[in-house]
DNA sequence: GAAAGAACTTGATGCAGATCAAGTGCAACT
DNA sequence: AGTTGCACTTGATCTGCATCAAGTTCTTTC
Protein backbone atom coordinates (compact mmCIF):
# COMPACT_ATOMS: atom_id res chain seq x y z
CA UNK A 1 0.00 0.00 0.00
CA UNK A 2 2.65 2.26 -0.94
CA UNK A 3 0.20 4.28 -3.06
CA UNK A 4 -1.57 5.77 0.48
CA UNK A 5 1.92 7.48 1.48
CA UNK A 6 1.87 8.44 -2.43
CA UNK A 7 -1.57 10.22 -2.18
CA UNK A 8 -0.42 11.68 1.36
CA UNK A 9 2.75 13.50 -0.61
CA UNK A 10 0.65 14.26 -3.08
CA UNK A 11 -1.87 16.07 -0.84
CA UNK A 12 1.22 18.07 1.07
CA UNK A 13 3.63 18.54 -1.74
CA UNK A 14 4.53 19.12 -5.37
CA UNK A 15 7.32 16.47 -6.68
CA UNK A 16 8.90 15.83 -9.83
CA UNK A 17 8.53 12.05 -11.30
CA UNK A 18 12.27 11.87 -10.78
CA UNK A 19 11.60 12.89 -6.39
CA UNK A 20 8.98 10.61 -6.23
CA UNK A 21 10.78 8.08 -7.71
CA UNK A 22 14.26 8.36 -5.50
CA UNK A 23 11.68 8.82 -2.26
CA UNK A 24 9.81 5.54 -3.47
CA UNK A 25 13.14 3.40 -4.14
CA UNK A 26 13.80 3.91 -0.61
CA UNK A 27 10.71 2.88 1.08
CA UNK A 28 10.26 -0.25 2.77
CA UNK A 29 6.86 -1.84 3.20
CA UNK A 30 5.95 -3.61 6.15
CA UNK A 31 3.19 -5.26 7.71
CA UNK A 32 2.46 -5.86 11.31
CA UNK A 33 0.23 -8.40 13.02
CA UNK A 34 -2.24 -7.14 15.79
CA UNK A 35 0.10 -7.02 19.01
CA UNK A 36 2.96 -7.52 16.86
CA UNK A 37 6.05 -5.13 18.16
CA UNK A 38 7.06 -2.26 15.93
CA UNK A 39 9.91 -1.30 18.72
CA UNK A 40 10.54 -2.94 22.21
CA UNK A 41 12.13 -1.05 25.44
CA UNK A 42 15.94 -1.53 25.12
CA UNK A 43 16.00 -1.39 21.10
CA UNK A 44 17.63 1.48 19.31
CA UNK A 45 14.92 2.94 16.70
CA UNK A 46 16.08 4.15 13.41
CA UNK A 47 13.63 4.74 11.15
CA UNK A 48 10.72 7.09 9.91
CA UNK A 49 7.75 5.56 10.04
CA UNK A 50 4.70 6.49 8.48
CA UNK A 51 1.43 4.45 9.13
CA UNK A 52 -0.69 3.18 5.38
CA UNK A 53 -3.07 1.47 7.12
CA UNK A 54 -4.23 0.41 11.11
CA UNK A 55 -3.44 1.55 14.18
CA UNK A 56 -0.43 1.45 16.72
CA UNK A 57 0.37 2.80 20.16
CA UNK A 58 3.88 4.19 22.25
CA UNK A 59 3.96 2.76 25.46
CA UNK A 60 6.45 2.37 28.48
CA UNK A 61 5.96 0.35 31.03
CA UNK A 62 6.88 1.07 35.07
CA UNK A 63 8.32 -0.38 37.85
CA UNK A 64 5.05 -1.78 38.72
CA UNK A 65 4.60 -3.41 35.33
CA UNK A 66 1.86 -0.89 34.57
CA UNK A 67 1.79 0.64 30.54
CA UNK A 68 1.31 4.05 30.04
CA UNK A 69 0.10 5.08 26.59
CA UNK A 70 2.38 8.39 25.39
CA UNK A 71 0.27 8.38 22.02
CA UNK A 72 -1.52 6.96 19.57
CA UNK A 73 -1.36 7.18 15.63
CA UNK A 74 -3.29 5.73 12.70
CA UNK A 75 -2.84 5.85 9.41
CA UNK A 76 -1.70 9.01 7.89
CA UNK A 77 0.23 9.64 10.68
CA UNK A 78 3.87 9.12 11.35
CA UNK A 79 5.25 6.98 14.18
CA UNK A 80 8.83 6.03 16.04
CA UNK A 81 10.98 7.45 19.03
CA UNK A 82 12.71 10.68 17.89
CA UNK A 83 14.39 10.41 21.44
CA UNK A 84 16.49 6.97 20.51
CA UNK A 85 16.50 8.30 17.21
CA UNK A 86 18.68 11.65 18.13
CA UNK A 87 20.46 10.38 20.74
CA UNK A 88 21.38 6.83 19.50
CA UNK A 89 20.35 5.30 23.12
CA UNK A 90 17.83 2.64 23.59
CA UNK A 91 14.63 3.72 23.69
CA UNK A 92 11.94 3.72 26.83
CA UNK A 93 8.76 2.96 25.12
CA UNK A 94 7.66 0.42 22.49
CA UNK A 95 5.50 0.70 19.98
CA UNK A 96 3.29 -1.74 18.73
CA UNK A 97 -0.22 -2.41 16.87
CA UNK A 98 -3.76 -2.18 18.02
CA UNK A 99 -4.64 -3.47 14.56
CA UNK A 100 -3.20 -5.23 12.03
CA UNK A 101 -0.99 -2.73 9.91
CA UNK A 102 0.86 -1.76 7.23
CA UNK A 103 3.99 0.91 7.17
CA UNK A 104 6.24 2.40 5.23
CA UNK A 105 9.58 2.90 6.44
CA UNK A 106 12.63 4.60 5.78
CA UNK A 107 15.97 4.55 7.14
CA UNK A 108 16.51 7.37 8.95
CA UNK A 109 20.15 8.06 7.28
CA UNK A 110 18.01 7.65 3.97
CA UNK A 111 15.31 10.05 5.25
CA UNK A 112 17.93 12.61 5.94
CA UNK A 113 19.27 12.20 2.48
CA UNK A 114 16.23 12.74 0.78
CA UNK A 115 15.48 16.06 2.99
CA UNK A 116 18.49 17.01 1.95
CA UNK A 117 18.11 16.54 -1.54
CA UNK A 118 14.40 17.50 -1.46
CA UNK A 119 13.58 21.01 0.26
CA UNK A 120 10.38 20.27 -0.23
CA UNK A 121 10.32 17.09 1.71
CA UNK A 122 12.05 18.87 4.99
CA UNK A 123 9.74 21.94 4.56
CA UNK A 124 7.20 19.15 5.44
CA UNK A 125 8.76 17.00 8.28
CA UNK A 126 9.45 20.31 9.68
CA UNK A 127 6.02 21.46 9.97
CA UNK A 128 4.81 17.98 11.13
CA UNK A 129 6.92 18.25 13.97
CA UNK A 130 5.80 21.99 14.68
CA UNK A 131 2.16 20.43 15.15
CA UNK A 132 3.34 17.66 17.04
CA UNK A 133 4.80 19.99 19.51
CA UNK A 134 1.54 22.08 19.33
CA UNK A 135 -0.46 19.18 20.04
CA UNK A 136 2.19 18.09 22.55
CA UNK A 137 1.96 21.59 25.02
CA UNK A 138 -2.12 20.98 24.98
CA UNK A 139 -1.82 17.66 26.33
CA UNK A 140 0.64 19.35 29.20
CA UNK A 141 -2.04 22.02 29.46
CA UNK A 142 -4.93 19.36 29.42
CA UNK A 143 -3.22 16.97 32.24
CA UNK A 144 -2.48 19.96 34.10
CA UNK A 145 -5.74 21.70 34.30
CA UNK A 146 -8.31 19.17 33.89
CA UNK A 147 -10.42 16.62 35.59
CA UNK A 148 -10.58 13.20 34.33
CA UNK A 149 -13.62 13.49 32.74
CA UNK A 150 -12.82 16.66 30.99
CA UNK A 151 -9.81 15.07 29.71
CA UNK A 152 -12.07 12.48 28.44
CA UNK A 153 -14.79 14.76 26.94
CA UNK A 154 -11.92 16.68 25.33
CA UNK A 155 -10.31 13.95 24.06
CA UNK A 156 -13.35 11.77 22.67
CA UNK A 157 -14.45 15.80 21.09
CA UNK A 158 -10.82 15.92 19.27
CA UNK A 159 -9.70 12.48 18.16
CA UNK A 160 -13.30 10.93 17.13
CA UNK A 161 -11.41 9.07 14.78
CA UNK A 162 -9.81 7.56 17.05
CA UNK A 163 -12.11 6.89 19.79
CA UNK A 164 -14.43 3.86 18.11
CA UNK A 165 -11.37 2.06 17.07
CA UNK A 166 -8.92 2.11 20.63
CA UNK A 167 -10.18 -0.02 23.67
CA UNK A 168 -10.98 1.96 26.60
CA UNK A 169 -8.15 0.56 28.74
CA UNK A 170 -5.98 2.29 26.26
CA UNK A 171 -7.75 5.76 26.01
CA UNK A 172 -8.01 5.48 30.16
CA UNK A 173 -3.92 4.77 30.27
CA UNK A 174 -3.22 7.87 27.11
CA UNK A 175 -5.75 9.89 29.96
CA UNK A 176 -3.57 8.61 32.98
CA UNK A 177 -6.80 7.39 34.46
CA UNK A 178 -7.79 3.97 35.27
CA UNK A 179 -10.07 1.49 33.20
CA UNK A 180 -12.75 1.90 36.36
CA UNK A 181 -12.78 5.22 36.41
CA UNK A 182 -13.07 5.31 32.72
CA UNK A 183 -15.76 3.03 32.80
CA UNK A 184 -17.91 5.29 35.24
CA UNK A 185 -17.40 8.72 33.61
CA UNK A 186 -18.88 6.56 30.11
CA UNK A 187 -21.92 5.53 32.68
CA UNK A 188 -22.27 8.64 33.98
CA UNK A 189 -22.03 11.07 30.62
CA UNK A 190 -24.32 8.97 28.98
CA UNK A 191 -26.80 9.99 30.94
CA UNK A 192 -26.49 13.55 29.98
CA UNK B 1 23.49 42.56 25.84
CA UNK B 2 23.24 41.32 21.77
CA UNK B 3 26.69 39.82 22.36
CA UNK B 4 25.10 36.65 24.70
CA UNK B 5 23.01 36.22 21.20
CA UNK B 6 25.93 35.95 19.09
CA UNK B 7 27.83 34.04 21.74
CA UNK B 8 25.01 31.48 21.76
CA UNK B 9 24.70 31.31 17.74
CA UNK B 10 29.04 31.20 18.01
CA UNK B 11 28.89 28.32 19.63
CA UNK B 12 26.31 26.38 17.83
CA UNK B 13 27.11 26.97 14.23
CA UNK B 14 29.70 28.65 11.46
CA UNK B 15 28.38 32.14 10.40
CA UNK B 16 30.24 34.29 7.94
CA UNK B 17 30.75 38.36 8.88
CA UNK B 18 27.91 38.91 6.23
CA UNK B 19 25.67 36.45 7.73
CA UNK B 20 26.04 37.59 11.32
CA UNK B 21 25.45 41.48 10.12
CA UNK B 22 22.40 40.03 8.40
CA UNK B 23 20.95 38.70 11.85
CA UNK B 24 22.18 41.28 13.69
CA UNK B 25 19.77 43.50 11.68
CA UNK B 26 16.47 41.99 12.19
CA UNK B 27 17.20 42.09 15.78
CA UNK B 28 15.27 43.97 18.53
CA UNK B 29 17.16 44.40 22.40
CA UNK B 30 14.15 44.26 24.89
CA UNK B 31 13.81 45.09 28.59
CA UNK B 32 11.27 43.19 30.80
CA UNK B 33 10.65 44.39 34.11
CA UNK B 34 10.06 41.69 36.96
CA UNK B 35 6.01 40.97 36.46
CA UNK B 36 6.10 42.24 33.10
CA UNK B 37 3.99 40.50 30.36
CA UNK B 38 5.77 39.67 26.75
CA UNK B 39 2.53 38.04 25.77
CA UNK B 40 -0.97 38.31 26.86
CA UNK B 41 -3.64 35.75 26.16
CA UNK B 42 -5.81 37.07 23.55
CA UNK B 43 -2.75 38.67 21.83
CA UNK B 44 -1.30 37.27 18.54
CA UNK B 45 2.18 36.50 19.04
CA UNK B 46 4.25 36.89 16.36
CA UNK B 47 7.81 36.61 17.08
CA UNK B 48 11.04 34.71 17.96
CA UNK B 49 12.49 35.78 21.13
CA UNK B 50 15.52 34.42 22.54
CA UNK B 51 16.45 35.31 26.43
CA UNK B 52 19.87 37.10 27.08
CA UNK B 53 19.25 37.27 30.87
CA UNK B 54 16.46 36.50 33.47
CA UNK B 55 13.94 34.21 33.53
CA UNK B 56 9.90 34.09 31.55
CA UNK B 57 6.91 31.40 32.50
CA UNK B 58 4.38 31.00 30.16
CA UNK B 59 1.24 29.74 31.93
CA UNK B 60 -2.56 29.60 31.01
CA UNK B 61 -5.64 30.90 33.31
CA UNK B 62 -8.58 28.51 33.74
CA UNK B 63 -12.10 29.63 34.82
CA UNK B 64 -11.67 29.31 38.27
CA UNK B 65 -8.69 32.45 37.68
CA UNK B 66 -6.04 29.38 38.61
CA UNK B 67 -3.06 30.02 37.15
CA UNK B 68 -0.88 26.66 35.05
CA UNK B 69 2.66 27.08 34.33
CA UNK B 70 3.29 25.46 30.81
CA UNK B 71 6.90 26.58 30.90
CA UNK B 72 9.55 28.20 32.46
CA UNK B 73 12.73 29.35 29.67
CA UNK B 74 15.75 31.55 31.29
CA UNK B 75 19.03 32.98 29.57
CA UNK B 76 19.99 31.34 26.20
CA UNK B 77 16.32 29.74 25.66
CA UNK B 78 13.86 30.93 23.35
CA UNK B 79 10.35 31.00 24.27
CA UNK B 80 6.99 32.34 22.26
CA UNK B 81 3.45 31.01 21.78
CA UNK B 82 4.20 28.24 18.58
CA UNK B 83 0.49 27.86 18.49
CA UNK B 84 -0.44 31.30 17.74
CA UNK B 85 2.34 31.99 15.41
CA UNK B 86 1.24 29.24 13.55
CA UNK B 87 -2.17 29.16 13.34
CA UNK B 88 -2.38 33.24 13.47
CA UNK B 89 -4.82 33.01 16.06
CA UNK B 90 -4.70 34.71 19.77
CA UNK B 91 -3.15 32.81 22.22
CA UNK B 92 -4.15 31.21 24.90
CA UNK B 93 -0.92 31.57 27.26
CA UNK B 94 0.53 34.68 29.09
CA UNK B 95 4.21 35.14 28.93
CA UNK B 96 5.68 36.93 31.84
CA UNK B 97 8.80 38.00 33.62
CA UNK B 98 9.92 36.15 36.93
CA UNK B 99 12.68 38.49 37.13
CA UNK B 100 13.86 41.56 35.61
CA UNK B 101 15.12 39.98 31.86
CA UNK B 102 16.49 40.77 28.56
CA UNK B 103 15.66 39.37 25.52
CA UNK B 104 16.63 39.64 21.59
CA UNK B 105 13.24 39.55 19.04
CA UNK B 106 13.07 38.85 15.87
CA UNK B 107 9.63 38.98 13.80
CA UNK B 108 8.74 35.76 12.85
CA UNK B 109 8.60 37.01 9.21
CA UNK B 110 12.13 38.13 9.56
CA UNK B 111 13.23 34.89 11.37
CA UNK B 112 11.52 32.86 8.41
CA UNK B 113 13.91 35.31 5.90
CA UNK B 114 16.76 34.44 7.96
CA UNK B 115 16.50 30.78 7.80
CA UNK B 116 15.71 30.57 4.19
CA UNK B 117 18.83 32.56 3.47
CA UNK B 118 21.09 30.45 6.42
CA UNK B 119 21.12 26.67 5.89
CA UNK B 120 22.71 26.31 9.22
CA UNK B 121 20.43 28.53 11.06
CA UNK B 122 17.85 26.88 9.69
CA UNK B 123 19.49 23.79 10.65
CA UNK B 124 19.86 24.80 14.17
CA UNK B 125 16.55 25.81 14.69
CA UNK B 126 14.89 22.28 13.76
CA UNK B 127 17.38 20.68 16.24
CA UNK B 128 15.97 22.96 19.26
CA UNK B 129 12.74 22.02 17.98
CA UNK B 130 13.02 18.49 18.06
CA UNK B 131 15.15 19.00 21.44
CA UNK B 132 11.81 20.60 22.27
CA UNK B 133 9.70 17.83 21.25
CA UNK B 134 11.56 15.02 23.28
CA UNK B 135 11.60 17.37 26.55
CA UNK B 136 7.85 17.49 26.45
CA UNK B 137 7.29 13.91 25.47
CA UNK B 138 9.23 12.96 28.77
CA UNK B 139 7.59 15.51 30.70
CA UNK B 140 4.06 13.58 29.50
CA UNK B 141 5.62 10.37 30.64
CA UNK B 142 6.48 11.67 34.16
CA UNK B 143 2.98 13.25 34.26
CA UNK B 144 1.34 10.08 33.67
CA UNK B 145 3.84 7.50 35.62
CA UNK B 146 5.13 9.74 39.02
CA UNK B 147 3.45 10.44 41.67
CA UNK B 148 4.23 14.19 43.41
CA UNK B 149 6.85 13.35 44.93
CA UNK B 150 8.76 11.67 42.04
CA UNK B 151 7.77 14.61 39.88
CA UNK B 152 9.41 17.15 42.06
CA UNK B 153 12.50 15.20 42.54
CA UNK B 154 12.72 14.31 38.78
CA UNK B 155 12.19 18.54 38.20
CA UNK B 156 15.02 19.17 40.54
CA UNK B 157 17.06 16.35 39.11
CA UNK B 158 16.67 17.91 35.29
CA UNK B 159 16.51 21.67 36.07
CA UNK B 160 19.24 22.21 38.88
CA UNK B 161 19.82 25.57 37.17
CA UNK B 162 15.62 26.73 37.68
CA UNK B 163 14.91 25.35 40.85
CA UNK B 164 16.64 28.15 42.87
CA UNK B 165 15.66 30.89 40.79
CA UNK B 166 11.91 30.20 40.68
CA UNK B 167 9.08 30.54 43.30
CA UNK B 168 8.23 27.26 44.79
CA UNK B 169 4.45 27.96 44.02
CA UNK B 170 5.16 28.30 39.98
CA UNK B 171 7.46 25.19 40.54
CA UNK B 172 4.50 23.29 42.02
CA UNK B 173 2.05 24.98 38.89
CA UNK B 174 4.36 23.67 36.27
CA UNK B 175 4.53 20.12 38.10
CA UNK B 176 0.43 19.55 38.56
CA UNK B 177 0.38 19.52 42.35
CA UNK B 178 -0.45 22.68 44.82
CA UNK B 179 1.87 24.77 46.72
CA UNK B 180 0.87 23.45 49.88
CA UNK B 181 2.11 19.53 48.79
CA UNK B 182 4.96 20.84 47.46
CA UNK B 183 5.91 22.45 50.94
CA UNK B 184 4.98 19.29 52.78
CA UNK B 185 7.24 17.36 50.00
CA UNK B 186 10.10 19.15 50.53
CA UNK B 187 9.72 19.15 54.42
CA UNK B 188 9.87 15.15 53.81
CA UNK B 189 12.14 14.55 51.53
CA UNK B 190 14.78 17.92 53.98
CA UNK B 191 15.12 14.88 56.50
CA UNK B 192 16.86 12.04 54.04
C1' DG C 1 -18.08 -24.29 19.03
C1' DA C 2 -15.71 -24.77 23.48
C1' DA C 3 -12.24 -22.82 26.22
C1' DA C 4 -9.18 -19.21 27.38
C1' DG C 5 -8.27 -14.78 27.69
C1' DA C 6 -9.15 -9.82 26.84
C1' DA C 7 -12.16 -5.92 27.68
C1' DC C 8 -15.50 -3.83 30.34
C1' DT C 9 -18.63 -3.07 34.43
C1' DT C 10 -19.99 -2.54 39.20
C1' DG C 11 -19.40 -2.21 44.13
C1' DA C 12 -16.74 -1.51 48.53
C1' DT C 13 -12.93 0.62 50.60
C1' DG C 14 -8.62 3.45 50.99
C1' DC C 15 -5.55 7.22 50.35
C1' DA C 16 -2.72 10.91 47.96
C1' DG C 17 -3.24 15.13 47.32
C1' DA C 18 -6.76 19.08 47.18
C1' DT C 19 -9.06 22.49 49.75
C1' DC C 20 -9.83 25.51 53.58
C1' DA C 21 -7.92 28.16 57.19
C1' DA C 22 -4.72 30.52 59.95
C1' DG C 23 -0.63 31.58 60.66
C1' DT C 24 4.92 33.31 59.94
C1' DG C 25 8.70 35.42 57.44
C1' DC C 26 10.42 38.55 54.21
C1' DA C 27 10.97 41.85 50.44
C1' DA C 28 9.18 46.02 48.14
C1' DC C 29 7.14 50.61 48.31
C1' DT C 30 6.10 55.13 50.89
C1' DA D 1 10.21 52.30 60.21
C1' DG D 2 5.79 50.93 59.12
C1' DT D 3 2.64 48.89 55.98
C1' DT D 4 1.26 46.08 52.22
C1' DG D 5 1.50 42.03 49.86
C1' DC D 6 3.62 37.92 48.31
C1' DA D 7 5.92 33.40 49.39
C1' DC D 8 5.90 29.76 52.26
C1' DT D 9 4.44 26.66 56.19
C1' DT D 10 1.47 23.86 59.07
C1' DG D 11 -2.72 21.70 60.50
C1' DA D 12 -7.54 19.91 59.88
C1' DT D 13 -10.70 18.14 56.80
C1' DC D 14 -12.51 16.56 52.43
C1' DT D 15 -12.80 14.20 47.92
C1' DG D 16 -11.71 12.37 43.33
C1' DC D 17 -9.74 8.80 41.83
C1' DA D 18 -7.08 4.49 42.79
C1' DT D 19 -7.16 -0.02 44.41
C1' DC D 20 -9.08 -4.42 45.32
C1' DA D 21 -12.43 -7.79 44.19
C1' DA D 22 -15.80 -10.22 41.72
C1' DG D 23 -18.53 -10.55 38.19
C1' DT D 24 -20.25 -10.30 32.80
C1' DT D 25 -19.54 -10.00 27.99
C1' DC D 26 -17.05 -9.97 23.98
C1' DT D 27 -12.99 -11.94 21.06
C1' DT D 28 -9.56 -14.91 19.83
C1' DT D 29 -7.82 -19.33 19.10
C1' DC D 30 -7.50 -24.18 18.10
Amino acid sequence: MYDVFQQYLDDKIVLTPAEKEKIRACAVVKKLRKRQYLLQEGDVWKYDAFITQGCVRTYSIDEKGIEHIIGFAIENWWTGDRESLLSGKPSRFNIDAIEDSELVLFTHANFEMLCGAIPALNNMVNQILQRSFIAQQNRIQAALSFTAEEKYLQFIDKYRVFANRIPQNMIASYLGITPETLSRIRKQTAKK
